[in-house]
RNA sequence: GGGUGGAUACCCAAGUGGCUAAAGGGGCCAGACUGUAAAUCUGGUAGCAUUGCUUUCGCAGGUUCGAAUCCUGCUCCACCCA
């Protein structure tokens, strides 16, 4: 086991809160001597399909921590998903059928799975407890916590004063979520920012169980592409672990400059130093930029794939097609009399556009064209012969090949 | 139980009889510029057989030459008082 020092610097990077910090020190103290593990708690509520790199913050502290000797606790909310975590969140989350929950649930393991090491971890679905709780065990629980304290959180102040609905159930998800820690007898729970108040919830309920009380690290929030939101993917500015190399390639090439500091710190093991450089004047932004996209494609798809992601990435940016432009094949009922088709129709047969009326507008604001010469598509009225592989492209990205039947 | 306010296009939000496919903002799309980044600027953003036609303003009816706007009923939501 590696000393304490050590793991310290290795834990504490990218760590937004220790709290408290000494008590986790102690504890990893403790841990060294002992030679007992520390019992790492993340747990996810099973409510959408995408794991996405903010997801993989918290979810690569806990492989360092795994890493390190520890065991790593996984907690799949399948219940408190029933509920809805109301952090961070400006309004009431949408239900969930439990048949909906699992089969997220599944979906998320495999693809957590891509980050922990899932044979070394235990996995526990929290309704494996709650699923046999009374009424009277949850009113025992509610006795935790009083209305002046949940009130007194952000997420439900601020809906409260933009006279936005608070649910009661949404009240008790904080209580679920801490009393899993009790349950796994948690040394340190990982989770966002917004989450610590229901990991400080976790540690009150486990003293007032007897327990020691677990610590709440929290990791930064992770900015989205759009280099202002979090990411989600809701808000459609996430890179998920599950794309391909090139998309997340592309995706983390067209984030902006501010955030990549935050990007290299969380998403990468480079060392601080190392970063640094790659921050400094001394290199375009550019080229730090996709160091930065090679290394995180490389987490998710090896670095073969890494530098093929970069070099496609380069071959379009220097304005060529991409290597595989995808062929759809044109029903004939389009063509008239003379064989021939209408631009925009052809643009919406080959799923550039979703409406002939899209297609036309792109035309007009010349937005595309096609053939090896790329010649532009200039009257929105127009028709041309279709012939067998032609290209078609459509703003910077968008491209397919005709094939014609036969 | 009582009261008040609300439901408008992807989202927020104006509009209270015709000039409204519906202001403004966000998002998104295209173009310019660039490091195919961001920012900025320009244009666009219901559909179609596109100089025209059709559908859209919670739902269902009605009044009117004409309704998102008026009337009736219904559904849903929030807040306040108890």
């Amino acid at each position: 086991m590696r000393s304490f020092q050590e793991q310290w610097d290795i834990l504490s990077r990218g760590v937004e809160g220790m709290v408290p910090e000494d008590a986790f020190r102690k504890k990893l103290q403790k841990s060294i001597e002992t030679g007992k593990p520390l019992r790492v708690k993340y747990g996810i509520d099973p409510t959408g399909i995408d794991v996405h790199l903010g997801h993989t913050v918290p979810l690569r502290k806990l492989k360092q921590f795994q890493d390190l000797g520890h065991k790593a606790v996984i907690i799949i909310g399948n219940y408190t998903a029933l509920v809805g975590d109301p952090s961070g969140r400006d309004e009431t989350r949408s239900k969930l059928t439990e048949d909906a929950v699992e089969i997220n649930a599944k979906d998320y393991l495999t693809q957590v799975g891509r980050i922990i090491d899932l044979d070394q971890a235990e996995v526990y679905r929290n309704g494996n407890w709650f699923g046999k709780w009374s009424f009277l065990d949850v009113l025992d629980l509610c006795r935790k916590m009083t209305i002046s304290q949940l009130t007194a959180r952000d997420d439900f102040a601020n809906r409260l004063a933009a006279e936005k609905p608070v649910y009661l159930h949404e009240c008790l998800y904080p209580l679920m979520q801490g009393w899993d820690s009790v349950e796994i007898k948690a040394d340190v729970e990982l989770g966002g920012t917004e989450q610590l108040f229901s990991l400080m919830c976790g540690r009150d309920l486990q003293k007032a169980e007897g327990q020691e009380g677990q610590v709440a690290m929290t990791m930064p929030i992770l900015v989205g592409t759009d280099g202002v939101r979090r990411m989600g993917k809701s808000l459609g500015n996430y890179i998920g672990v599950a794309e391909d190399g090139v998309t997340q390639f592309g995706k983390i090439m067209s984030i902006p400059d501010e955030p990549m500091r935050q990007y290299f710190t969380l998403l990468t093991d480079f060392p601080k130093n190392e970063i640094d450089t790659w921050l400094s004047d001394r290199f375009n932004p550019r080229d730090a930029k996709e160091v930065l996209g090679k290394a995180v494609v490389a987490q998710y798809h090896g670095s073969t794939a890494a530098d093929h992601a970069a070099a496609e990435f380069r071959r379009r940016s220097t304005g060529a097609d991409p290597e595989e432009i995808s062929e759809v094949l044109l029903d004939k009922d389009l063509l008239d009399d003379n064989g021939e088709v209408l631009w925009s129709r052809l643009i919406v047969a080959l799923g550039l556009e979703s409406s002939t009326s899209n297609a036309r507008r792109v035309i007009s604001q010349g937005g595309a064209n096609f053939g090896p010469e790329r010649e532009p598509i200039v009257d929105p009225n127009g028709k041309l012969k279709p012939v067998n592989g032609l290209i078609v492209r459509v703003g910077k990205r968008k491209i397919a090949r005709v094939r014609l039947e036969g």
